[in-house]
DNA sequence: ATTTTTATTGATTGAACGTTCAATTAAGGA
DNA sequence: TCCTTAATTGAACGTTCAATCAATAAAAAT
């Protein structure tokens, strides 16, 4: 069943199929098996267009990044550049995107906790994350001084990760995402005020 | 080499030895191989203690959280009973049983992952965020009303939570931590005054 | 219609792992 | 000294999984 030029078509339905077995039966459980029966296709399609396992897994992690980064410069050109609207951006970013696919947490986490020991998967966590920090950094920096806004950026950072892991640890997900949204924006806010 | 009597103590050991083995290779790679030899005995003496890998690991987790409610519990004797003086031990109950072990963040992060997907460990942590949650509940509750301590207190843990996940994922674990402590316990205090 | 090229398959291979259990070792008791 | 019993070993086994690659199928080119 070939049908020329269509790579990049196959690519992207192996990622689809790849965030939906982590989604389901977590990281470890997830096999070439797994993904190539959820994408409709056979085992040896998956070394063939990434090079291995390992290679989807990187390739599924920089999707992810790469739509929660779109999110945010989406939601950036909808708004005046004050630093109360930067900053519920970056809050919102980092909530809908999850939203959009329930199990999405669950797959960060599963990452995030072979990135301690994958230097690939690593590295594109690093990025991510300096790019949250540094976007907060620059929007508390014109309302306060540099040391406060250091400060309250890794705070900001540290509660939107710390509700992004309990809602992939909790038994209602929802319930603590939409929570999570809006005792962020409330935190952020305060900062903002005093 | 049999000597009677050293059930506990061979349990022990095989604790030890698995959790310096997760914090240095992750769950993941961790087999009964890597744990049974840095223990310095043989391959079938996990299954004959703890029934299988599986339990090992269990203990395992069960010993970190028993470690963590006795840090706490020490802790909270040494103060008057203040709400702020409540609230500051149960932060510094959080980040000093990580100072002790260097690497713990990264165990805790690794049981985290699993937990998603195995009932055993999820229960484990569920009772331990509870914990943890009706704590600073009941702490900020003598300063404000339910619903407002109920806010912070998610707020607060959540803060927690993010500083321990920056701290596993940082290149810079202990700078991480120093600092988280000193910033959730500005935040926390921050709540109480307002 | 025939050949060439591209896309895909899936059985096979070999390595890694957890578990089992018969054998072994030595302490304690008779 | 001999026997019993608790403690421990590690080779063997069965399973799981990622990777490989020769075979196959169909589109495109001739």
């Amino acid at each position: 069943m070939p049908i020329v030029g269509v790579e990049e078509i196959r690519k992207q339905q192996l990622i689809d199929a790849a965030l939906a077995s982590i989604a389901e039966l977590g990281l470890q459980k997830t096999t070439i098996m797994t993904i190539s029966q959820r994408a409709g296709m056979s085992s040896g399609i998956i070394s063939h267009y990434f090079g291995g396992k390992q290679g989807l897994i990187e390739a599924a992690l920089r999707h992810l990044l790469d739509k929660l980064g779109r999110a945010f410069l989406e939601k950036i050109q909808q708004t005046d550049g004050s630093p109360a609207a930067r900053i519920l951006c970056i809050i919102e970013a980092n909530f809908t995107e999850f939203q959009r696919s329930e199990l999405a947490a669950r797959t960060w986490l599963s990452f995030w906790a072979r990135s301690m020991h994958e230097p690939g998967l690593k590295r594109l966590q690093q990025i991510n994350n300096a790019r949250l920090c540094s976007n907060l950094r620059y929007a508390f920096a014109q309302s306060m001084s540099r040391d406060k806004a250091q400060d309250a950026a890794r705070q900001t950072a540290a509660m939107i990760d710390g509700f992004w892991l309990r809602s992939a640890l909790s038994s209602d997900p929802d319930e603590n995402f939409a929570a999570g949204e809006s005792l962020c924006k409330t935190f952020a806010l305060s900062l903002l005020t005093h």
